[in-house]
DNA sequence: ACCTGAACACCGTTCAAGT
DNA sequence: ACCTGAACACCGTTCAAGT
């Protein structure tokens, strides 16, 4: 069901631009993105992919945008395959995310990192909301089951979610070997909940 | 005690040049540090800086490695200044840690991801070793005295880190507050160490 | 040894003009 | 509406040549 009209020169080129670019940055990280050289690419005028994107920055924001959909799907995804139990379901995130977020650290990068924020950052922000609510969710439902302390549920959140986001970071920086993530995201995850679970039903 | 003898045009290129780009990076970032308006602000042609730094990222290297220095300085000082417990010297070098991630963001990026690790990684990477050793020792000292359970200490002082960078990164990606990081981080350390005590001595 | 000046091959961005 | 081609002001890097 795609569009046959291509019109001048290409059918969709915004969504040409935007794919080209992610595979890009994928492989050779932000700073390797050219928009001149992405234009040659597709075979388009260097001027063109300016009636899509403002701005160098503008397109950045757009694959950040279409990086917070894709991550949102793997971490539901990741919650569907796991059992109801509490620590699996925080298990199964977390390790979806830092797989995530070590596979595709480039475009880890531009989601948060706010080198772009001047522009489409309302519906950036939409898209990151939702990705954090989901993480919020299994937390709060852990709470209300009785499975860890009742805290503050804002600082257990942010606290179990920078862990991942350091652990991503440090493989990311070669300071944690790739095969020993996922162990050490498990430790990490079981770590934390110890510390959180209510005083006397430690074992 | 500064050398007087200024060669051709400044008495020691080399470290101006370096201290420009550390204030230009803690600034603007480092996408914003161009060589030639370096060259430009210290008053030598664009070429000279080759004469110090082969190219561009040899420079950031550099900037790299006297990053580490400083952080390492930073978190020997926190040591000093806490008391001998265990849990207030954890705490005390966690927040000298964030402190420094988050004020010197842009720089921290630098020394972490290794977009430039083709060059003087052999210094780099001794720089870094002994900022990690220093983070390790105060772990392994946690161990000794039983304050935390025997396990592995490499696992627990890089998820450790890992939270602590991972803090940082958040705060830098406007997702934690400013005001809150020290509260948090604060609150991460405790509970990570609960986590970690002994089983039946956690209260 | 250290620096200069010109040159090369790239950028991002802008804008008149074409269809 | 969508794209082109030329132009502008920048880059990083290289290299002969100067002192």
């Amino acid at each position: 069901m795609e569009t046959e009209g291509r019109r001048y020169h290409h059918g969709d080129l915004r969504s040409a631009l935007l794919d080209r670019a992610e595979c890009t940055v994928r492989e050779s990280g932000v700073d390797a993105l050219s928009l001149r050289e992405l234009a040659r690419e597709i075979g388009v005028s260097h001027a063109a992919p300016r009636r899509h994107f403002r701005d160098r920055n503008a397109l950045l924001d757009a694959l950040a945008i279409a990086g917070f959909a894709r991550l949102r799907r793997v971490l539901e995804e990741s919650l569907k395959n796991a059992t109801g139990d509490f620590r699996e379901q925080v298990s199964a995130m977390a390790l979806a995310y830092v797989r995530f977020a070590t596979d595709d650290a480039a475009l880890l990068d531009l989601m948060f990192t706010g080198k772009h924020q001047a522009y489409a950052s309302a519906e950036l922000g939409a898209a990151a909301e939702e990705c954090f609510e989901l993480m919020f969710a299994v937390v709060r439902a852990g709470q209300q089951g009785g499975e860890i302390a009742p805290a503050d549920l804002t600082s257990v959140s942010t606290v179990l979610f920078a862990t991942l986001q350091g652990l991503a970071a440090l493989t990311t920086g070669d300071l944690i070997d790739k095969n020993e993530l996922g162990p050490l995201t498990t430790y990490a995850v079981q770590t934390l909940l110890r510390g959180l679970s209510p005083a006397h039903t430690v074992e």
